[in-house]
DNA sequence: ACTAAGATGATG
DNA sequence: ATCATCTTAGTG
């Protein structure tokens, strides 16, 4: 197994999410094996995706070379990290949306003193960032070679994968782009999207 | 300039 | 079920 998922094209970024599970990512003295990723397209096919409308500032990324970090900020306060995939112009990334850690356990614990298990220590997007210590210094940085992070091959092939909706997206319910390892302890399970109160008239 | 909404996490 | 919290992008 080497980096094939960087060779397929933006169209089968779903394909390359799965092939990214049993990854593991290391940065910053902790490694996660990648137990559960969302794969996220380009322009009109895909509305949940920050690509969606074309280019911007915060996307740019995504339209970059495979083989690289897209960090973006939600709600004010979390990170969540995404592998860039696809040929350069074409956007599509994959989330990574939970991992089990697998060395440096000793670090995710005090980075994460609110996880009560072992299996929660990365058991959501947020959550993988703030064990790996990665922020949003970490965007449009390489996964091989010089980058604050790094991926390395599967140590074992993953047995079973399967898949569902996307977790916290308003729309395309309907495409099952969400992919995890089969029973694994450590995925950050789904929740419905809930859409936050407005502000104004009641 | 102003504003709305968000690929979440912790807690009750 | 609710809050914390602020960048981004869309609109005037």
């Amino acid at each position: 197994m080497s980096t094939d998922w960087m060779d397929l094209p933006a169209s089968a970024v779903d394909e390359a999410a799965r092939r990214l599970l049993g990854w593991r990512i290391t940065a910053n003295g902790v490694t996660a094996r990648l137990t559960e990723v969302e794969a996220y397209s380009g322009l009109g096919e895909d509305p949940a995706s920050h690509a969606h409308r074309g280019r911007t500032g915060r996307n740019a990324v995504m339209f970059g070379p495979a083989g690289r970090l897209y960090v973006y900020q939600i709600y004010g306060m979390h990170f969540c990290a995404n592998v860039v995939c696809g040929e350069a112009g074409q956007a599509a990334a994959v989330l990574l949306r939970a991992g089990e850690v697998v060395d440096g356990i000793e670090v995710a614990r005090t980075r994460r003193p609110a996880a009560r298990r072992d299996t929660d220590l990365a058991a959501g997007p947020a959550k993988l960032m703030q064990v790996l210590a990665l922020t949003r210094t970490a965007d449009d940085t390489p996964l091989f070679g010089g980058g604050p992070a790094a991926l390395t091959p599967p140590d074992a092939p993953v047995r079973s994968i399967s898949a569902g909706p996307r977790v916290g997206v308003t729309s395309a319910h309907d495409v099952p782009w969400r992919f995890w390892i089969t029973g694994d302890p450590t995925v950050s399970g789904y929740r419905r999207h809930t859409p936050r109160a407005r502000s104004g008239r009641p």
